[in-house]
DNA sequence: AGCCATTTTCCTGTTT
DNA sequence: TAAACAGGAAAATGGC
C-alpha cells in the first residue's frame, strides 16, 4: 500500500471507521466551513502542480461556490483536488497516501470512475474515496450554503427530536449554564484548525445549557471539582456526543475504553476555552492526562500516539452506562 | 487562612 | 527533526 507516517494502522482505522458517508459528509463539510484546509497547491506535500491554472473564484459569501455546493458531476479540477485534500486532512493521512496526480481530473471523469479506478489509483483508501462519491453523487446537498447542508446531517442523526439544535452561524453565541459564557465567534474565527471547534463549541455550550436545565443539581459544583469539569470528564463527553465530536477525538476500541487524538491542538484549546485559558496546549494537556495514570482513571496504552484509555475509575464512559 | 484536589506551567530527558 | 511521551517540581486555582 502507500506509504505512511507512523500513523498508518490508526490511520487505516480512522478510514474504516469513518466509511458511514453520512458522517463522512458531515465531518467534511464542518471542516471545509472554517477553511481548516489548506487550498494552496504548494503548500501540499506533494507540491503537485495541477493541470488547472485559473484562480478559484473569491469567496464572498460564506462558502460560496466550494465543492460542496456543487453536484460533484460539475466539479473542476481544483474542486475535486480540494474535496481530495479534505479527504486527507480529514483523515489525517499522510498527503502522500493519495496519488493527487491520478486526480488531476474533473468532476465528470471522477463520476465515472469505478471502484476498481479507485482501488488501483489509490489502494486500500480507494473504496472510501468511491463510496463517498457515489454519496456526494446521489445524496449530496447542493446549491446552497454549507451551513444548510450542514443541518440536514445533523437532522438525519437526531435521534430525540428537539435534543440538539441544528447548528447555524447565527446560534453561535450561546448562554451556558454553569462555567462560562463562550464567545464562541471570536474565538473560533481566530483559531487553527478549528471549524471543529466552531462546531464543537455550539453543540457543548448548548449541552452544558440542557444539562443544567435537566439535572440541576449535577450543574451544581460536586466536592472538589474546582473548575466544574475535570479533564477527563472534558474528553469522555467529547467521545460520547457526536455533535460536540467532528473529527476531534475518535474511539479505538469502544469497548475497551481506547481512543485517540485526532487533532490534539484543536482539543487542547477548546479545553482552554472552557477554562479560559488561551494558552493550553497539547503538551499541557496531556501532562495533566498522564497523572490520571497513577489514580487509575486513564491506562497507559504503550506505543501508541495520541492513544489513551479509560481506566477502572473513569466513570460514564461505557455503552451502557448511562 | 489553610488545606486539598486538580490542574497548569515549566522543565529535562527519552522515544517514535 | 518534530512531535509526542515521561514524570519531577512547583505554582495556580478554587471549593471547603
Amino acid at each position: 500500500m502507500c506509504h505512511q507516517t507512523g500513523r498508518s494502522q490508526t490511520a487505516l482505522l480512522n478510514v474504516l471507521w469513518i466509511a458511514d458517508p453520512e458522517v463522512f459528509s458531515k465531518e467534511i463539510m464542518i471542516l471545509q466551513g472554517s477553511n481548516i484546509m489548506n487550498i494552496n497547491p504548494s503548500a501540499n506535500s506533494h507540491s503537485l502542480q495541477p493541470s488547472w491554472t485559473a484562480p478559484y473564484p473569491t469567496c464572498d459569501g460564506f462558502f460560496s461556490g466550494q465543492w460542496h455546493d456543487v453536484h460533484p458531476q460539475y466539479w473542476t479540477k481544483f474542486q475535486v483536488w480540494e474535496w481530495l485534500q479534505q479527504f486527507v486532512e480529514t483523515n489525517q493521512l499522510d498527503a502522500s497516501c493519495i496519488p493527487f496526480q491520478e486526480f488531476d481530473i474533473t468532476g465528470e471523469r471522477l463520476c465515472s470512475m469505478t471502484l476498481q479506478d479507485f482501488t488501483q489509483a489509490t489502494g486500500a483508501v480507494g473504496h472510501i474515496l468511491y463510496s463517498n462519491v457515489q454519496n456526494l453523487k446521489w445524496h449530496g446537498q447542493y446549491g446552497s450554503q454549507v451551513l444548510q447542508s450542514l443541518n440536514v446531517v445533523i437532522k438525519t442523526e437526531q435521534t430525540d427530536p428537539g435534543s440538539i439544535t441544528p447548528w447555524k452561524e447565527d446560534t453561535f453565541l450561546y448562554e451556558s449554564s454553569y462555567d462560562d459564557l463562550y464567545d464562541v465567534k471570536a474565538f473560533s474565527r481566530s483559531q487553527l484548525s478549528t471549524a471543529a471547534a466552531n462546531h464543537y463549541n455550539a453543540a457543548y455550550a448548548e449541552s452544558d445549557v440542557k444539562k443544567s436545565q435537566d439535572h440541576p443539581q449535577r450543574a451544581s459544583v460536586k466536592k472538589h471539582n474546582p473548575r466544574g469539569t475535570h479533564l477527563w470528564e472534558f474528553i469522555r463527553d467529547i467521545l460520547l456526543t457526536p455533535e460536540k465530536n467532528p473529527g476531534l477525538i475518535r474511539w479505538e476500541d469502544r469497548s475497551e475504553g481506547v481512543f485517540r487524538f485526532l487533532k490534539s491542538e484543536a482539543v487542547a484549546q477548546l479545553w482552554g476555552k472552557k477554562k479560559n485559558n488561551s494558552s493550553m496546549t497539547y503538551e499541557k494537556l496531556s501532562r495533566a492526562m498522564r497523572y490520571y495514570y497513577k489514580r487509575e482513571i486513564l491506562e497507559r496504552v504503550d506505543g501508541r500516539r495520541l492513544v489513551y484509555k479509560f481506566g477502572k475509575n473513569a466513570r460514564g464512559w461505557k455503552e451502557n452506562d448511562s
